[in-house]
DNA sequence: CGAGAATACGAGCGACTACTCGTGTTTGCA
DNA sequence: TGCAAACACGAGTAGTCGCTCGTATTCTCG
């Protein structure tokens, strides 16, 4: 199930060694009771962090911008999160559930399988990238270099997973790949689908449709000969 | 000194990292003449700053760390180069030269357009995928999205050239397509190779290898059908 | 109401970074 | 040999950023 939930979750314990004054006393501190306004506040605060997030990437995207854009105070956003990364990390969690519905929608028909090809590409190709054009932060912060290991860390996740869906996919339709094989080439389609996907969301109107079309007969020129394949 | 917006950034020329030999009879910010000891040491600083650069990017990769491990002190580098971009756009300089040498061994051939369509991937890819992985520096320079604008200009006459060779290669290749199909297929082509690029220098022996054939694969499979389109 | 918790503030701290400055050493050249 | 320029040094400077702290306000609930 590889359930988690976490939802909303930023983990108080510190474990950066910054433990401040009250640490130390029993085992586990307690979250913070919330108030209705303190969870509209967090809300706030995720929006705009999405939005310094995908101007400026993590690394340049300053805390006090966030909180300048949330129209709140520094003091105040650190009464809902303990510090930076937790707040990318909260964020990175609620792409995550949202991103899996995408991937939900993508693969979830039953009988993906026996689609032709191209319907097939098409199913999966396009909310995919409409979920990344909705959401602009989202490669922000997924697809950058510059993000702390434990960032790269809530990631992988969403990576696994999607990973293990084109696989399955592989193993329905090209049943001649090897585990090898078919690991590599989903790789080798996840890679180049992600690829294309910044060059839609930059392009607009009928240029982003062309450019998905490309994106598709990529997909579909890879994918076809992998079809055909004799065992 | 109060020179304006003290602080880093902006200095509007002084634009020379290795602009000697000839000298200007114009008496406009002439640069530092160098001894052979000095040319050595930007030499050395450069190595360092591609190393440094390639483990932490260039947001990352501080100017101390770049002086450290060219074993000179932060004075002594600022004799060389006046900021920290200046570095960074000097190593540019650098790579272009290089990857310039390698585009031209991939597409300097004659008679490229009369290549079987596998063999002039072949040609290709093999030279531009060796400097990447003998070049660890280059696409944490010119890959990442963490640079000011100053230094996407200076990989913007790389890209211009290289979308301009294949556009001129499937020019003659695949005369179906009309200008804008052209560029647009240059670009995508472009886009799907460059992204596979981290894919073959994370991995190494035979799994590289394996990958760079994918790579071919993939775009032959989107070459192959454009060639084949009849106007 | 009143107590205590949650929320809000914003100046400021400590750590870090790009870059400078005063000073001392080496090199090229007349 | 002398001297000016190039080279080298490294502690120091100003600025930024993540985050804290003392304090003030608002909410919840008995």
């Amino acid at each position: 199930m590889a359930e988690g939930a976490s939802g909303r979750g930023e983990e108080p314990d510190a474990r950066d060694g910054d433990a401040r004054g009250d640490a130390g006393r029993d085992g586990a501190a307690r979250p913070r009771k919330r108030q209705a306004r303190g969870e509209r506040r967090m809300r706030e605060i995720l929006d705009a962090a999405a939005g310094v997030f995908a101007e400026c990437g993590y690394e340049k995207a300053t805390t006090n911008a966030i909180a300048a854009r949330a129209r709140i105070s520094p003091g105040s956003l650190y009464q809902f999160f303990p510090n930076k990364e937790a707040i990318a990390q909260a964020l990175a969690d609620r792409f995550t559930e949202q991103m899996g519905a995408a991937h939900r929608e993508a693969f979830g028909s039953p009988g993906v399988g026996a689609l032709p090809a191209a319907e097939m590409v098409d199913r999966m190709v396009d909310p995919i990238i409409a979920f990344n054009i909705a959401n602009p932060g989202f490669k922000a912060l997924f697809a950058r270099a510059d993000m702390p290991a434990g960032l790269a860390a809530a990631a992988r996740p969403i990576q696994a997973a999607l990973l293990g869906r084109v696989e399955a996919v592989l193993a329905e339709r090209a049943p001649a790949l090897s585990a090898e094989e078919r690991t590599r080439s989903a790789r080798v389609l996840i890679q180049i689908f992600q690829a294309m996907v910044p060059m839609a969301t930059a392009a607009d109107g009928a240029e982003r449709d062309a450019v998905i079309a490309e994106v598709k007969k990529v997909l579909l020129g890879y994918l076809e000969p992998l079809e055909r394949r004799r065992p």
